[in-house]
DNA sequence: CCCTGATTCGC
DNA sequence: GCGAATCAGG
């Protein structure tokens, strides 16, 4: 049997978990698949564009996401479980604030911030070890 | 270098 | 229509 075709039952399948927030790897792996290329180049095909936003698709539209607040605000109070710990700005200074964003599971970073935060930290030590 | 989604382009 | 390669971004 062909295993590469998408059948009515793989497109619902793909439909329900992009609309779950599912990342495009994330349903490759389920449905089988070797990457997210076929998955990506199927929800485009069908028209489906999770997020008009250019490529900026990380966190799946929150309510509150004080990427630049008009004024500085108390940064404790608009961390939430789900907040993005990076610091921003001098914390020192009255518009240090946190990046808010949606933080990855089992981390105090979003994606992004986890990646800028750790890999330099990664590298000295790996360089001061020898 | 890891990841994300978006787009292109030969098949 | 399909998806590997590439693009653009974090």
């Amino acid at each position: 049997m062909a295993m590469s075709t998408w059948t009515d039952e793989r497109i619902e399948e793909l439909k329900r978990l992009w609309s779950e927030s599912l990342t495009g790897s994330e349903i490759a792996k389920r449905l089988g698949l070797k990457d997210r290329n076929a998955v990506m180049g199927k929800i485009h095909r069908l028209g489906l564009a999770r997020k008009n936003f250019a490529t900026e698709v990380q966190a799946p539209a929150n309510d509150s996401k004080p990427a630049e607040p008009e004024e500085p605000l108390h940064p404790i109070l608009l961390l939430k479980e789900w907040s993005c710990r990076f610091p921003v700005g001098d914390p020192l200074g009255r518009e240090f604030r946190f990046c808010c964003a949606k933080r990855q599971p089992g981390l105090p970073y979003c994606e992004a911030h986890a990646r800028i935060a750790y890999t330099p930290m990664e590298r000295s030590a790996r360089a001061a070890r020898r």
